[in-house]
DNA sequence: AATGAATGAGCCTTCATTCAT
DNA sequence: TATGAATGAAGGCTCATTCAT
C-alpha cells in the first residue's frame, strides 16, 4: 500500500526521536540507529525521508525554532500593551515546553554545535535576530528607537544567560527568571520615565 | 634517566591541542590524531599522559574553567572598592583571553555536552558557583544579602547571557558587552540607593 | 523484505572461519578481519551476528563441543552391549573429525585459555563430566558404581592424553590411540572379572 | 656501577615474572609492561635481557621443561628398582611444583600456542620423548621392549591426561592421580607377570 | 645498567550509508 | 514503503619496540 502522506507523519515522527536521543544519549551518540529504535522504524528509512543523519538533526533543531517562534506568537496575539507584549516574548522563552528536559537539552547541543555547521548557525541567527526584533518592536512604543534596540539587547540577554542557568542546573520553576526578566524590563523603562520626568 | 619533566609541559601541550582541534574541526570531531598531530606528537602518546581521549578532553574544559579564574583573581588583586570588585569580575568574564576563537568554541562545545557528563556538568557548577559568590561578596558592602544575591543572580545571567550572544556571532569587541553589563550593574545601585534615599 | 533467515547460515560460515583462522593464524593472531576474509564478508558483520569478537570465538569453542556429542550420540545409536557403548564414547573422540588439524589446533587454544575465561572453563567442564558420564553409564552394567567411575576416570584420562600426544605430534592416524584405549578398558574389565571369578 | 653478574639474577626475575603474568591475566594479556612491573623493573629493560618479549615467553616455557626435568632427575636418584624407577617419574609429574596453579596455567598455555611456534612445539617434542624414554628405561627390566614402549606410553597417556583433568578443575590433590597412573602400571605389569605365568 | 618517553602499527568496534528484496 | 543485511571508513586504544638520557 501507497500509503499516501506519510511524508509529513514520519517526518515528524523522526524528528521526535532525535530530539529524544539527543536527550537521552547525547548529540554525539545519537546514533541512526537509536533515533530509528525509538522512533519505531528501521534504520534505513531515515534516508527516505532525510538527506542522511545530518539532515534530520538539523531538522530536529529548526523545529525547536519553529516551536519557540509558535510560543511567541501565541502569547503576542493575547497580548494589548507595550508592556504585555514584552511580558509575552519573555514568557514565550521561559514556557514550559521550553523548560522541558528534552527541549534544553537539544537546544545546548545546538549551541555546541552551531560554530561548526553553517546551517546550525544560521537558525542561531535566526532567533537572536527575531527575539532582538520582537523585543525592539515591542518596546518601541515606549523608548525612543536607540534606548529600545538597547534595553531589547539587554532583555535578550538576560533571558538567554537565566535560560543558560537554568538550563544547565536541570528541571527548575521557570517562575522564577521570568520574573527576574520582567524586573529587568521594568527597571529599565522605570528608569527612562524618570529620567523623562 | 630519560627526560624528566616533561610530563606538565606534554600535558599542556597537549591540553592546548585539544582546544584548538575542537576549534578547528568541533568537539565531535576533534579526533586523537588531529589532537596529536596539532601538539606534535604522536596518537598513542595521549594515553600516557591522559587516561584516554575524554579525560584529555576533560583536562581542557577544566583548564577553560582554571584560566578564568586567574582572571579574575588577577584583577581582583587590582580592585579596592565594591563597584571596582564588581566590575573586575565582568571584565575577567569578557576579557580578551575569553573572547578568542578558540576559548569561545571550547566553551560552547562545553555547554554542549554538559549534560551528558557529570565531570563536565560539575565543571559548569562550580563555574556558576564560583561566579555567583563573587559578585555577591562583591555587592555586599553596598546591598543586604538578599539584594546583593539578586543582583549578583542578575549579573550573571547578563555576563553569561552576552557572552553567549557575542560568541556565537563571532569575535566582536568585548567592550560593548562589558558596558552594558556595568550599565546593569550600576541601574542596580542606582535603584537601590534611591531606594534607601 | 531483505534476505530472512541468513542468521544461521552467516553464523555458521563466520564459527567455520573462525576455527580455520584459530589453525591458521592461531587464536591470538585470530583477528576479526582475518576471520571474515575467510568467511567472504567484512569485518564488520560479525557484530551483526555476535556481541564482537569473543563471542565469536565462544561460539566456535561451543561447536567444537557440540560436534563431539554429536559424534558420540550417533555412535552409541548404533552400540548395543555395553562393551560396544563404551567403543563408541572413544572411537567418537577419537573420529576422523576430531582429528582433523583444525579441531585439534582449536581444542588445544580451548585448553590454553580456558583459566582466564569463565566461559570457557565451563564448556571444558561440561566436557569433562559429559565424557565422565557417558562412560560411567556404558560400563555400569559390568562393574559397580564404584569400579565404573574409577574405570570411567581412567578411561577418560587415557582419551584425553592420547589425544593431547597426538594433537602436538601432528595428524596421525587415530585407530592407534583408539585401540590403546580399548585395550585399556579391556584390561580393567579382565581384571574385574577375574577378581570375581 | 656495572654490576657485573646481573644478567642471570636479571633473567631469573623477568622469566619468574613472566610465569606470573601469564597466570595472572592470560598468555594473551601477558603484556611486556605487566611482565615489568612484576619484576620490578622498567618495561624497556626486557630488551637487554631477552631478544624481545617472545623470547622471553620462550625462556619460561623453557624453564617449565627444566624444572619438570630436575624433579624427576631427582627422583630418579633416589629409586632402585625397576618399579620404584617407574613410580619416581610418575611422581615428578604429579609432584606439588607441577601442581601449583602458575605452573599449570603456563603448561596449559604452552600447549595452547605450540602448535603456531616451532620453538614451543620443540618443547613439547623433548617433553614428550623424554617422558617416554625415561619410563621405557625404567621398564625395560620387567617388559620386553616393545612391552616396554607400549605401556610407557599409556603411562605418559595417563599421566597427561590426569594432568589435564586437573588443572583444568583447578587445585586438587595430586594424591588421587598418582595412585592412579601407578594402578595403572601396575596392572600392566600384572597382566605381564600372568602372561608369562 | 636502567629508565620511561615516544612511536607506529594494528586491532576491535562503531556507524552512516547503500542496496537487494 | 520499508527492512535489515552488508559495507567500508574511521576512531580510540594497546603494545612491543626503540632510543635519548
Amino acid at each position: 500500500m501507497p500509503k499516501v502522506g506519510m511524508a509529513p507523519i514520519r517526518r515528524r515522527q523522526l524528528i521526535d526521536a532525535a530530539i529524544s536521543a539527543i536527550h537521552e544519549y547525547g548529540l554525539a551518540d545519537a546514533t541512526v540507529a537509536r533515533i530509528a529504535r525509538k522512533a519505531g522504524v528501521s534504520a534505513g528509512i531515515v534516508h527516505h525521508y532525510f538527506d542522511g543523519k545530518n539532515d534530520l538533526l538539523f531538522a530536529a533543531m529548526r523545529s525547536l525554532l519553529e516551536d519557540l517562534r509558535r510560543q511567541a506568537v501565541a502569547r503576542l496575539a493575547r497580548a494589548h500593551t507595550p508592556r504585555e507584549r514584552t511580558y509575552a516574548i519573555i514568557d514565550a522563552s521561559f514556557s514550559c515546553d521550553q523548560f522541558s528536559e528534552e527541549v534544553m537539552t537539544a537546544w545546548l547541543a545546538l549551541y555546541g554545535s552551531a560554530r561548526h555547521s553553517d546551517r546550525l548557525t544560521r537558525i542561531l541567527r535566526i532567533y537572536a535576530r527575531r527575539l532582538h526584533s520582537n523585543l525592539t518592536s515591542a518596546l518601541l512604543p515606549l523608548l525612543g528607537r536607540r534606548e529600545a534596540e538597547r534595553v531589547a539587547e539587554g532583555t535578550a540577554a538576560m533571558i538567554d544567560g537565566l535560560w543558560l542557568q537554568y538550563a544547565l542546573k536541570g528541571g527548575v520553576d521557570p517562575a522564577h527568571p521570568r520574573q527576574m526578566t520582567r524586573d529587568y524590563v521594568d527597571a529599565q523603562l522605570a528608569v527612562k520615565a524618570r529620567v523623562e520626568a
